[in-house]
DNA sequence: AAATAAAAAACTTTATAAAATTATTAAAAT
DNA sequence: ATTTTAATAATTTTATAAAGTTTTTTATTT
């Protein structure tokens, strides 16, 4: 189950949890020393982990100069939704078309969890990671299906990236996106591409509009 | 320029270019001792290397058991086609729209490259590889007006995984692609964005039916 | 032939150090 | 006062070695 065998990928898994959550801010310097001490490892160990960062978008090399934490730019954001929407569309249209029994029913749990976090969440502020948490697994799970591990891979390192913009941003749209969950929902249990591949758009379109205003303050 | 400042790029380069050529077979395993003494670097930078290419899909990882070339198999090449064609058509489409003098210009001249290295090609068939890489060039500058660099590192990312499939198999299909290369340059330079998509998911289609063909031999 | 035990090989991680580069500070010159 | 230069410090990059695990191979026994 958990695969955090060796020492080396449970670091890379802190670590990238880390500038997801923030904790380590967005361009701030990645010094050798500071994380070798902060998260009891030796430089080589924090070095393997920093490179697969850089591979995976969350860390930028620059040679004889060190590691720094990818910034935020508003460009950066557009083009991750942007190519997230084209990703996952094509994962879902993919997944309904293969749709079965297994993978609706999972459709239905993580709707579920999710529903129930965003009715909590209208009261109780505090749980904003527990939500964002839900609501990304849910946006997973439709892709599940489409049987392709390249494009799940490479969808699950969008979400990522994404999630950093909205964790940052601290990003929320109340009623209006617990709707759009809602459709989304329906649309794919009615095997409706056209229509969840519209709403969808419109729920990151709106999502990402959102974080720009964010922007600027 | 260029950028093989540290030893630790340059051997990145060397090895990926070992995997997509070939050399290092697909499968195959990735002794530390072998390649630490083959590219004559320490094991600090032969691992840095090697965990950069699993999160670039080229190399894969099995704890406690050590680092594998990624494995040559069907479903992964079709997998890789249809995401490429994918990306690939979006970033053309935002090319084409964002269409300047620099860029067709651009467009112009490597067609031009790639045309007179197919038609060099049919004589003589030692350049295999020089012709590949004018070809994935082509390819690679139809995208490059899109404006977004996470596009065009995903395209570029895909190419290479592409790339490696088609070197090894050998695949080629002659006249047939040279028409095809043909038809989409014209297409681009009219700014005809659906033929441009069309003929390309043509010839991604005919391309990946010729590989699926080779792979049972 | 199959199962077990011992030995060897290989990977993972840490620690240390030297070489190379960059960043910082202090002194000198304009 | 600002810029230039020189010296110092800090950091990255690479290499090497050794300890601890895990896997693989070999040898032995049943």
């Amino acid at each position: 189950m958990d695969e955090n065998n060796t020492i080396g990928r449970s670091v890379l898994n802190q670590i990238k949890k880390d500038i997801i959550s923030g904790s380590l801010k967005p361009s701030s310097k990645l010094k050798l020393d500071n994380l070798k001490s902060h998260y009891s490892v030796s430089t080589s160990t924090i070095r393997e982990t920093l490179n697969r960062l850089v591979s995976e978008g969350f860390v930028k090399a620059e040679e004889q100069r060190g590691f720094f934490v990818c910034p935020f730019s508003e460009t950066d954001l557009i083009e991750i939704v942007k190519i997230r929407n084209l990703i996952e569309s094509y994962g879902i249209e993919q997944s309904i078309q293969k749709s079965n029994i297994e993978w609706e029913s999972k459709v239905v749990s993580a709707y579920h969890r999710l529903n129930l976090e965003e009715k909590n969440n209208l009261k109780n502020e505090s749980i904003f990671n527990e939500w964002k948490k839900y609501d990304f697994e849910f946006h997973e799970i439709l892709v599940s299906n489409c049987d392709s591990a390249n494009l799940m891979s490479i969808h699950s390192n969008l979400l990522d990236r994404h999630r950093r913009y909205q964790t940052i941003l601290h990003q929320t749209r109340g009623q209006k996106s617990i709707l759009e969950h809602e459709e989304i929902f329906n649309a794919v249990l009615n095997k409706d591409i056209k229509k969840t591949i519209k709403i969808l758009q419109i729920h990151l379109d709106q999502g990402l509009e959102k974080a720009l205003t964010l922007f600027k303050k």
